[in-house]
DNA sequence: TGCGACATATAAGTCTGACTTTTTCTGGGC
DNA sequence: GCCCAGAAAAAGTCAGACTTATATGTCGCA
């Protein structure tokens, strides 16, 4: 998915993120530098230069005669990829789906209503193409083959909206709908009702009806989060 | 707002940032690590550090024998505070305050309804002192009174959906309030419609009535918009 | 002429040690 | 009890030497 551990700084981070997103330093913490060069076993430089990383991610807060101390959640950039994937992979990975379901639930449709005024005829095809997929792989615990035309599905319409913040978002959907079928309990096979309603969803946004696309996504993001209210209630 | 250049690195930042968020260096343009400490008078370390920061937005990328690489604008963390607000201060900010007030479009009336369940009391209470006190201050070019208020209010609704998601885009939603009465083309007096809305919005989410606190807001960011294509069309 | 192996130059990456600066803590004097 | 000066601690900064990966160019061979 992306670029782990470059380099001795990145090998650090990739210790330490995990470590502090899972609250393993309860937020007040206080680490100093050098000890943190000892325990990884490089040098202050490459020690600060992760420390500088986190901070920019606003994990932690470095201060001079104090030392590098852990910031509460509340500060936390959770839109940054790398923190997010890092509390994925945490202890309270449910509660991280259920945020980003919700924020999808939010963006997502209005997304796919701008995408029915705005998508190219190339991203159209490729929109059915994703659907017809989708569709070709709903049955007979094909669920890999079935996950990779939904992220490209969901990808297409994000970015086909226009929008940029929108656009970006598509790494976080392949994230959660990657988690739900990896990770966590589902189906043997997909909801055929979400299935129907993804091909037409690439419909309304091929006919340019922008308020019945917007319906149709609400309709499937709705059916994400009571999928996650069955499994974890 | 926030820290601007704590410590040189920092300073570093604040200079290097803008400027590639402004696009002075293209895509693909390579800086190297050295001339970049000369220039800025600053050693190697701290230079590097600053790299390192660029780097974890996704603005640059470093590798051995080549340099310093810009990335292209789609590669960046545009959720960052930090770069939002690189953005912001720079040329093309009319564009990023609509992809923003297009994502307000889809969040804030979603945050609306679930403030609406999930309320506390005081929250609620200080949602109807924000209301009130826009009302107060929404004639006689009393803008930053309003101003106040109004990014009072938006944020306690996005703190209530009780989606850490959401309520983590109250800076923003405060920039992009900020922008418009500061920077750009205000009207003298803020639009009538939008301070009833505010008050009704806090009354919804009073008596928990999700569909209509939705509804309202929705109706709050569709003149937002509206707004901004009759200042840029 | 074309291609692959090898040599080389380059810029990032790393480490170390010395020094500076800021800020908290401590203790003494009033 | 309060305030100020001094000390201590940790981050911050710098300079220099060394290592490593890698893009590129060169040479020989087919």
């Amino acid at each position: 998915m992306s670029t782990p551990g470059r380099g001795l700084h990145g090998h650090v981070l990739d210790s330490l993120g995990p470590a502090i997103t899972a609250g393993d330093f309860p937020p007040g913490s206080v680490l100093r530098t050098d000890e943190l060069a000892q325990r990884f076993d490089v040098s202050r430089s490459v020690m600060r230069e992760a420390v500088r990383v986190l901070e920019s991610m606003h994990l932690v807060e470095s201060r001079r005669r104090v030392g590098v101390t852990v910031l509460p959640e509340s500060e936390w950039n959770v839109y940054d990829p790398q923190v997010i994937r890092w509390r994925l992979a945490g202890a309270d990975r449910p509660r991280q789906l259920r945020s980003l379901t919700v924020l999808r639930s939010a963006v997502e449709p209005v997304a796919a209503g701008l995408a029915a005024a705005h998508a190219t005829p190339e991203q159209c095809a490729t929109l059915t193409e994703c659907a017809l997929g989708m569709v070709a792989n709903s049955r007979g615990q094909q669920l890999e083959q079935y996950l990779f035309h939904d992220v490209a599905f969901h990808r297409v319409i994000l970015t086909a909206s226009g929008n940029e913040m929108f656009a970006r978002l598509g790494d976080v959907v392949a994230e959660v709908l990657a988690g739900r079928t990896h990770h966590d309990v589902m189906f043997p096979d997909p909801d055929p009702a979400a299935v129907t309603l993804h091909v037409q969803v690439a419909e309304a946004v091929r006919e340019g009806d922008a308020g019945r696309a917007e319906r149709l996504t609400r309709e499937i993001t709705v059916g994400a989060l009571e999928e996650l209210d069955i499994l974890a209630p």
